[in-house]
DNA sequence: AGATTGAATATACATTATGTATATCTAATT
DNA sequence: AATTAGATATACATAATGTATATTCAATCT
């Protein structure tokens, strides 16, 4: 006799909202633990209200719940309105229009930073967040081919869209805000900084 | 009775060699894995034909260890260069060569890039290395100082102090490795990044 | 109403690390 | 010959991830 299997909201319900209340047990750990060597699953289970297994019911595992915290964040942090940037007339007003979301992306919730810490620990972890991040690479390769001359030359290209990749990174956000810069502050520089990126891409002469 | 106590040429030597062969097995064994997690004092101990006990005599815990190494590597990496570039009559070519010099340290040793990592877990570290990396910030500041232009602000020097340390820290070098440069290509495009943060410190006008 | 299902729990265990404690061994030195 | 310091042997405490098995309990189906 087959098993009669069936799905009940109810039971969804429940589930889903336990779910929730771990995600939020977890980035809350994550923000207010000093660091990502103490952030363990049975803080995080005692901190939901439920047992370590449960966790482990629900993520299958450490990275898996660092997955479902960094792609709840993700959700929330604003990278939506990326797609209207990317629309924009204007190439350089969208770049401009980037870095603001990502410096905000960066800055609203500082479990970012710790999810970035555990990618040295978790090689696969740091892969998903590195796959994550292509989006926004792709987005500045587009935003470069709208805005390099045709003469420009594909090193020149790759030049800038690695280095504004690399300035528009968590790193970068972080180095300059530990300097003691506001979010806004540091928009500015790395806005700056991009700006003077797309220089080799315009002048009509670009000999080294 | 005071215990007689006395310095021994012959163990002090002894010593020394263990430490210089724990230290090189560490190194290797960060060089050779595949993550800072899988890094263990076991390990090491293992490939240093020592006691993980002696590991513990000689540097006093993980951090220990791990501090030892990069002071290993850092003594070795070609870093008192930088005693000469910043002595040179160009500020501007001091610059450069320090972008050099620090471009070939990050990729002399792929060991560095575990013991950034290594950061991420261990706060005091973290701070550790934020301290030796301190040096590269003040010599930073030393050529601003010299570079920038009378009239321009203390916010315009800070800006690009604090951005060209970004530019030339680890993660920066790693993200434009990671896109497929050799150590050369990723030196040229800090070079030129770092000359483009230069410039709104010697621009006669400086209206933001 | 009674059987069944699935999420959560309880309990236990294996494994891997760091770090501490204590006693012993051994070669260098007095 | 006694002593000293580094290295070792052995044991233990603690914390963390991950797996296994059985059980509780409310929601759902027949």
């Amino acid at each position: 006799m087959p098993p009669r299997s069936y799905v009940s909201p109810a039971r969804s319900a429940a589930t889903a909202e336990t779910r929730e209340r771990v995600i939020e047990a977890a980035s809350r750990t994550l923000r207010e633990g000093e660091s990502i060597a103490r952030f363990s699953l049975d803080t995080v289970a005692k901190a939901a209200g439920v047992t370590r297994l449960t966790v482990y019911n629900q993520f299958g595992s450490r990275r898996g719940l660092l997955e479902a915290v960094f792609d709840e964040i993700a959700r929330h942090g604003g990278l939506h309105q990326l797609a209207d940037a990317m629309t924009m007339a204007d190439p350089r007003a969208a770049l401009d229009r980037m870095v603001e979301i990502f410096c905000a992306f960066w800055s609203r919730d500082s479990a970012v930073g710790r999810l970035h810490d555990a990618m040295a620990t978790d090689p696969e972890f740091a892969e998903a967040v590195r796959e994550r991040n292509e989006r926004r690479r792709r987005g500045v390769t587009g935003l470069i081919d709208r805005i390099a001359a045709k003469q420009a030359s594909p090193q020149a290209r790759k030049d800038a869209v690695d280095l504004i990749f690399a300035l528009t990174s968590y790193p970068t956000f972080a180095s300059l805000s530990a300097a003691g810069r506001s979010r806004d502050e540091v928009c500015r520089v790395v806005q700056t900084a991009c700006h003077a990126a797309l220089q080799p891409l315009t002048l009509s002469n670009p000999s080294s």
